[in-house]
DNA sequence: AAATCCCCTGCAATCGTTTGCAGCTAACCA
DNA sequence: TGGTTAGCTGCAAACGATTGCAGGGGATTT
């Protein structure tokens, strides 16, 4: 980037005028006379003249710069976050920088510190698994980044918040199951260490309850992917051979238990209904076709953007800031797996 | 970020020495008396000095930034090269900075200008499929910015470039079926105007020429993604009853054909074996699982990641440096849809 | 005691842009 | 004609960090 470069006090010289009446003839300044402005702004077309962005941050002390931390890129949920993100920023003149954390917490730590040298004007996070403690984010709060925390949150701080309707998700699924004349209902769960493992579990109990079904215990199994729902699923039908039904915590379990319904010759969804969350690509591929819970991941995106923003405009309020927390309704999408014909 | 950041200038105050003592304390500089570094980088420590990255770019003229467009983030073969990218660029102290194109021209050239503004000391690209000038990388390339295409290059533009061995993995797969039996094999294919679509093409065609079959045109069909699979499969298969196997231009594409194929009755793979290119996740949880081909979206970030950092390290010698080529290999994975029992 | 030398530290300019203030020129009015 | 005013433009400092050069002060040498 060095070189041929154009700046302000290039074509000061060329014209023989200071940086100052360049600057203000650029931005439409109302003191330069319009022959001034004509020429200015003609030359600096001319040379292809770009505001140097750094310049100005320094000068400006901001960035229009927003960081963002996450687990994983290749989890389809949060390439469509980033999606949504980038679009709402763009919008507004933002850009975006990424981190992901590969769940793990030291990295979390120094991607927080990347991002602090770099001065980013906010920062987007969703956690990775293993951080407990929030000290970097803290630190950050103490410089005065804005945070707003999506999907993953952390309780405790105090922060503005998206998160995902997990419980009304999980509940509105079950209960199409149940009306669909489902009556027992298989929950492959996540961790109960995470927030969105309880909901989703407190989602399809309550549902299982409010429409006089009993809720077992034994019935709601940690399991959450692919690989241990192939495994476990035809041991716990073999067990339990009167279940019907199988609400899975996410699409890839779902999947797995799919697979493991038919190797046990049992027929999706004549014998055995399968519901999945999250509403992958992958639920439309498979055969049958996988119901699912959409998360809405560019909504959250979107929306967690918005607010980071909003903050943004309105200025060093960070002290006397009441955090929001915002909901991203979750939409049912019926498919094959749970349609009896 | 303003307020409470801590500079040179801070702990110079503090300390009643000048800000140049304080930075050549910092960065251990041998004029400066042990006792002086002593203080300085206590202090610093103590107030959590971290040096400003703007300032730092704005003197030394390179940002430690690589910027980066992708047509679509969602598409997973992406988001693994973009795995594979912060993951060199990290060690290197580079951070990345991604736009989507979202496979528009106008998008991708408001994209490099942002870039330009922000000073990136380096560019990955792959190309909208709209793109078919390049006035706008010629551009940066004037300003000395290195650019490097990966997977959708750009013929005619002298820049390094890493692509993935489609030509290869073509002929792999293709040849694969021919020595499992079949004989019959439709191409689903990518458009001809890519260059990806065309070095599939001409790998089919090559395997099938050198294992003594006859290449029939009428058996390579344009479509590439999962609805028109769904659609044209069905009468393709009814028209050509001879046809034993299909080879797709991508997973989605397969999988499509998968499930028209088995609308029909047809078994996968004993009446007709499915062939997929990329290697998504999607191909482990069909039914049969999918056989395909790895394009190592991580493998072609790192590469062409490797190549950028390469040439930044080499200075300014954009002028008389020779571009250069990397190919990456591809895997066949061969699962259940190419393997009869 | 004067001269020399070595350590260490500070000054000031620089990167590119913005902006409060001062100053210049020309025109207008009395 | 002298003074006021309006309309433009330039100076200089600032953002935070680095670095060539100059200089101060103490110790050593003759």
């Amino acid at each position: 980037m060095s070189g041929t470069n154009v700046t302000i006090k290039d074509i000061a010289r060329k014209l023989g005028v200071s940086p100052s009446t360049v600057s203000r003839a650029l931005k439409d300044h109302p003191e330069i006379s319009p022959k001034t402005k004509k020429v200015v702004t003609e030359l600096a077309n001319l040379l292809g003249y770009k505001p140097n962005e750094i310049a100005l941050s320094l000068r400006s002390k901001r960035t229009k710069v927003i960081g963002l931390i996450i687990p994983e890129i290749v989890h389809h949920f949060f390439s469509s976050v980033i999606s949504g993100i980038e679009e709402i920023a763009i919008e507004e003149g933002y850009n975006v920088m990424i981190f992901q954390s590969n769940e793990s917490y030291t990295r979390e730590v120094l991607n927080t510190q990347s991002l602090y040298a770099n001065r980013v004007d906010g920062l987007l996070v969703s956690l990775a698994k293993e951080t407990k403690n929030y000290e970097h984010f803290r630190n950050l709060q103490k410089h005065e980044v804005p945070i707003v925390f999506f999907d993953r949150i952390l309780e405790g701080l105090k922060t503005d918040r998206v998160i995902v309707d997990d419980y009304g998700g999980a509940f509105e699924a079950v209960e199409h199951l149940i009306f669909s004349g489902y009556k027992k209902i298989l929950h492959l769960s996540g961790s109960r260490d995470l927030l969105i493992g309880r909901n989703r579990i407190n989602g399809y109990k309550d549902a299982l309850d409010d429409n006089g079904l009993e809720v077992d215990e034994n019935l709601v199994v940690p399991c959450d992917n692919y690989e241990s729902a192939m495994q476990i699923t035809g041991d716990i039908i073999d067990r339990h051979s009167d279940i019907d039904a199988i609400f899975a915590v996410n699409d890839f379990t779902a999947i797995g238990a799919m697979k493991a319904v038919k190797q046990k010759g049992k027929k999706v969804p004549d014998d055995i209904a399968i519901m999945g969350f999250t509403n992958n690509v992958s639920s439309t591929l498979t055969d049958p076709t996988l119901s699912s819970v959409d998360q809405h991941g560019t909504e959250v995106g979107k929306e967690a953007t918005r607010l980071l923003l909003k903050r943004l405009k309105e200025g060093e309020l960070t002290e006397n800031h009441t955090p929001q927390t915002r909901v991203v309704r979750t939409d049912l999408v019926v498919r094959e797996s749970t349609t009896r014909k």
